[in-house]
DNA sequence: AATTAGCAGTCTAAAAAAGGGGTTGACAAA
DNA sequence: TTTGTCAACCCCTTTTTTAGACTGCTAATT
């Protein structure tokens, strides 16, 4: 049977296509991943040559291989046994061959209306993102805010909750709320309230916090006379407005439990690194923010963190889906999955990317208005 | 050389003084329980001859720890491996033998500090908290707070974030705070809703939120003159009251990976379990709500569940050290720490009475006053 | 009666040995 | 350039061996 694949040069001497032979070792390499991701175990050439590529033999899939092995994409841990794909493979697969598909309408609606039921309380919604997120992908779901230092005011009101002892909430344009309790130790009367609030919010609405410091501090430092009596309430609110936020609450992770369960025993102690790692939150939450800059400088929305990848050494056999969420042109946080290596991409990058536009949505919904506006209803 | 533990009987014949036999078997328990929390292997007799009981062979302990076993107190995981102890031994152990002690005042005070310094945001005193307690017993540390329907409500406030969009703040008498948008379509004006809030808080401060709820349906429903014109609006403040608390944030675990950290690959199984169990949180929440109502019941302040005393399976290699939390005569919470059966119970046992002290002073200093008395100041 | 010493029997956990399965690399043939 | 073949290799699993520790029992002792 001739075969077209092959240009013919000299007495019988075959040159296969170089566009083929190059569609076949891609083949080779999606397949070796494919079959790694869903066995877990190195995948030899006879493997290969069994199942997917049944027209070439396996001595074939062998030299093929080596080229790959060469060119970094495989790795054999040991001599004699199959091959894994490496950090690059991933990295390959992901960029090149694994195309971010759309899922399918009616997951998605299944999981719209799933969100839908748990975001309601605002307070929530983002524990709720990196449960649902977990839920669905099987691996450990997070969500990350920025610094709220770094958000823009919407609102800042005081609720008095007891006699010397007032409930100041903020809300952020990005639909954040944050509240912390002010001992005044003395009472104040409710009206007195309102004009310090009004005042602030006329002041402060659309900086952000600490411009919005930086004004209340020049105020009361000024003796404006509209706070004059209450400059020592302002005093104590100001000094609490940026304690809330030392970097530690601003990251929600779920559902790391989940990591254990496709996993045997020998990545253990992996495992059990990662928790402390990302239990400690400190180093983690760095990395994300580090992540967070990097894509918004690169104008990057979904971002594939691959093993080694991560600076983080305790994370190199993890990789992190995440995408970046955007309140109109600015990166307010960033939600993703963080699984095994060798998880699903195609599946896990369309599910955070789909959830990553869920959230903005929910966000967009809430802070409705660009700031300026709303004196006119106060 | 003449024994004095001894009552002669008859010729030469001799019967140990029975309290000095108990006195000795327990000190066997005692040591066994001990030894076998430090090194987490089976106890042999030989052990305890060269360590603890020095003046006893060997032969002599096999015989009483065979009487132990014989009453349920050890075990013998093999027919020829030393014996540990039961949850009967461990619960003899925790009722009797140890004593809870007082913590070092050095201590006491290193943790005041620490738990100063984190719980300044009420709205993060319970992951905190959760937190530290994590940090300072090496184990999984958790809060959890009752149903915010049977908790009474200080304050219901409205504040307008947005044309359209208010923010609904509940605090209530244990210091919870809640709060969820509520979008009412139309603008309201300020002074509008501070009638209501005001009319509201007068009506229902005080109550728990469930009798709120009812008393307000009511207004509405009547035609009260005062909200007759915001009747929609109460309406879906109404709707909204009690949907934030479907019974699922109201339990915070922190620290699950460090009941890793001291656990060898044998227990992997079970820990994955566990996990899969206090990350739903359905279960366990249900299993904490249960063991809150029965110490209150049994005016139980601190209670220890070893292994199969709990009611879930997952959790029978386990045991939870909790105490209540009560703020005035009412038990609003409970929080302890969750670790392995094998745990060191009276520096736990303190440890949790310290913090649950440390934290109902907190809740008490926040929510300083009996209902009624705010008005004075509207 | 209570304790002790000693010994045989039992079991585990760790180390060593053996076997099976699948893979590679190389080479010669197509 | 591809294929078939085969020796060599190495891992993983199972089996065997070994060493160590504990118990239970009995007889002797206090």
């Amino acid at each position: 049977m001739p075969r077209t694949d092959y240009l013919l040069k000299g007495k019988g001497m075959r040159i296969l296509k170089p566009e083929i032979a190059k569609a076949r070792k891609e083949k080779i390499l999606r397949w070796v991943i494919q079959q790694f991701v869903e066995t877990r175990r190195p995948v030899g050439s006879q493997m290969i040559a069994d199942g997917a590529l049944q027209d070439i033999s396996s001595a074939t899939i062998r030299n093929i291989m080596k080229e790959l092995e060469e060119e970094g994409y495989l790795y054999q841990p040991h001599t004699s046994g199959g091959r894994i794909p490496t950090d690059k493979a991933y990295r390959y697969y992901v960029d090149y061959l694994a195309n971010v598909q759309k899922m399918a309408a009616r997951e998605r609606q299944r999981i719209e209306e799933q969100y839908d039921a748990r975001v309601n309380e605002v307070d929530n919604m983002l524990v709720q993102t990196s449960r649902l997120l977990a839920m669905l992908s099987g691996a450990a779901g997070f969500v990350y805010t920025a610094h709220v230092a770094d958000q823009r005011v919407q609102r800042l009101d005081f609720i008095p909750v007891a006699p010397g002892m007032i409930l100041a909430v903020l809300v952020t344009q990005a639909g954040a709320v944050r509240h912390w309790p002010v001992r005044t130790g003395y009472v104040i009367a409710p009206a007195r309230l309102r004009v310090l609030s009004r005042f602030i919010n006329e002041e402060i609405a659309g900086l952000t916090l600490a411009q919005a410091r930086q004004v209340l501090w020049q105020h009361i430092h000024s003796g404006h006379r509209e706070i004059a009596d209450m400059a020592d309430l302002a005093t104590q609110v100001l000094k609490d407005i940026e304690r809330p936020q030392t970097g530690a609450d601003e990251l929600y992770v779920e559902g790391i439990g989940r990591l254990l369960e496709n996993t045997t025993q020998a990545d253990y102690e992996d495992l059990k690194q990662m928790m402390r790692v990302v239990e400690e939150r400190e180093k983690f939450s760095s990395l994300l923010n580090e992540k967070m800059t990097d894509m918004e400088k690169s104008n990057q929305k979904l971002n594939v963190s691959i093993g080694s990848e991560n600076e983080l050494k305790e994370l190199q056999n993890l990789s992190i889906v995440s995408t970046a969420c955007r309140v109109g042109d600015k990166t307010v946080g960033m939600l993703g999955i963080i699984g095994p290596k060798h998880m699903e991409y195609t599946r896990v990058m369309s599910l955070v990317n789909f959830i990553g536009d869920l959230l903005e949505a929910s966000m967009k919904n809430w802070a409705s208005l660009p700031a300026g506006d709303e004196n006119e209803y106060e």
